[in-house]
DNA sequence: TTGTAGGCGTTATCAA
DNA sequence: TTGATAACGCCTACAA
């Protein structure tokens, strides 16, 4: 079924049901009263993918993502599709995985979809990809990057300035031993140096470092306990890459009876649920995925409806003081 | 830039770059590569909407899922668009909720992209909605829902008989009193039915449930300790339905010191990381979410490829025996 | 192996 | 307030 057809049921031509849907305000109450009931009675869904090529408008957004299976991403995507289906975008859903390979062809395919906005989560990898970024001519916003990456449009905050942020926050709370257990994914290696780098400031070294690729489970977590309490000293502190380490350390140290905060300080990364729910309570930095997800959408629909807007967006990251340091 | 502008630039015609980029094959080895030289030297990328427009094959697939908060959707949402990426295909994401509202909406619109296939995860609530699925003439898999609400295609399994089994694994390890912690949502539902039924033919009583609207927390699950162990017997046993509830019952028993599985048995539902990292692991029932979107994936493409398949599939969600019953 | 003509279903543009 | 006409950029069908 096509417009045509509903024109035709309804004695009007293709363009009267056009603006019927898409600028009824354009019609007499008659008209779009007769057109709209044509519509409802046939079931008449307009052709988007038409309707796209001829308006050159195709009401979507397309979001490049590491992965949903982490928590944190998936968050930031659901609020971010969230605000964008209310406007009227559909998202189409573009899983790059952490590593560059395929991102340029990604990237390129979904471009074909003529896309009126991006989303990148973390920065692109080859300069291939930011080529075509850049013909695209559309805004991309990226969040969860940095400034050193960054793109049109940026939401987020510096994760240096986190990891420094936490190396101050233990330091004053008496620690002076720190270790780090952490994925070795850009954002959280930005982390690790400005915590490093914190913590020389302060005239003090990072006693130990254990790097995984991500993502960041718990089971890790569990296993990276060990070999730290070896080259840890006691009360020494730790600054993990994700809640989900962290929560590992915690649930190994009660089944080794290791006291928390007492033997071992533990300072995640991200506010999730678990961290939140364990006990003691871990202390951990809030960042609010669901708010950039938001934030991240507003700025895209802001920007295609013509407004200006800022070309940075800080997003509050925040050490939240729990049960664990 | 269009594909006339690559073809003046290859000095051919329009359509030998269209097959240099979809059917290479029909192409003589030279003209292939200058072409493509062509293509890669001026940077084109092929406009899909117009493709899709022209073709009737849109190479999209539209995924309409509750939520993807919620680790187990989106596992399996990771899953199915991974394999749909890999065979040529776009997923556009439709974000439901647990309601049924808008959901007519939602889908009409989708729709209106004339998706070549359709997942969805668990039933649709509205007449209207099944209606304009029927219209749309696609292949729709159904994915996380059950017999008595499917759709063209399912893949997945009975809520129903895991909740009977469950109900049989538990009575067969000696208990022989009763609670379900679970959210409301009818998948849960259904599984506390199949519970309460097995429990009945061995001549059994639920004591005590409690339900909450999802999506589960762990919070929530450490919430529904006390009541629970008010409610309910010493030794006795406790469904939930969730990992996520099951675990947060763990931790509040530990900070409690209730002994698990001695004072309570604990089963959960889902097998999520979190379930296997605690201490003591977690009893649950596992079904592979990643199974069952790979699954949902080939199904569509196997389908549009034009293979015979068969349309039930049947993922086997299994018991695992750990050490919380 | 390559090309020509025409149409996919909608909306922009201009006219009435 | 409504309509006629001509794109939008590509691919199908057929022809050479």
């Amino acid at each position: 079924m096509r417009i045509t057809d509903v024109a035709a049921a309804a004695g009007v031509s293709a363009i009267t049901v056009s603006r019927a849907l898409n600028a009824p305000e354009l019609l007499s109450k008659a008209t779009l009263r007769r057109v709209l009931s044509a519509v409802e009675r046939m079931g008449y869904v307009p052709n988007l993918t038409a309707g796209a090529l001829s308006s050159r408008r195709s009401r979507m957004i397309v979001a490049i993502v590491p992965t949903i299976a982490s928590p944190m991403y998936a968050e930031t995507l659901q609020a971010f599709t969230d605000v964008l289906s209310q406007a009227g975008y559909h998202v189409v859903l573009g899983l790059g995985g952490f590593d560059g390979r395929d991102e340029e062809q990604l990237i390129t395919t979904l471009l074909g979809r003529q896309p009126e906005g991006l989303l990148l989560v973390g920065a692109v990898q080859s300069t291939g990809a930011r080529r075509r970024l850049a013909e695209a001519m559309i805004p991309v916003v990226q969040i969860w990057g940095d400034a050193s990456t960054a793109a049109d449009l940026q939401v987020g905050f510096s994760h240096a300035s986190v990891g420094e942020a936490v190396a101050n926050h233990l330091c004053d709370r008496g620690y002076r031993a720190f270790g780090v257990v952490s994925s070795d994914d850009p954002r959280a290696l930005e982390r690790l140096e400005g915590f490093r780098r914190g913590l020389q400031r302060r005239g003090l070294l990072l006693a130990t470092q254990r790097l995984m690729p991500p993502p960041s489970t718990l089971m890790e977590g569990r296993a990276a306990l060990e070999p730290l309490l070896r080259d840890l000293p006691r009360h020494g502190a730790v600054f993990c890459s994700s809640d989900l380490l962290a929560a590992g350390l915690l649930i190994e140290a009660g089944v080794r009876g290791v006291r928390i905060p007492g033997e071992l300080a533990i300072c995640g990364f991200g506010d999730l649920e678990i961290g939140r729910a364990m006990e003691p309570a871990l202390t951990t930095v809030s960042v609010d995925g669901t708010e950039m997800g938001q934030l991240a959408a507003r700025c895209l629909v802001d920007r295609l409806a013509g407004n200006r807007i800022p070309r940075r967006l800080s997003v509050p990251a925040e050490i939240i003081q729990r049960g664990t340091t």
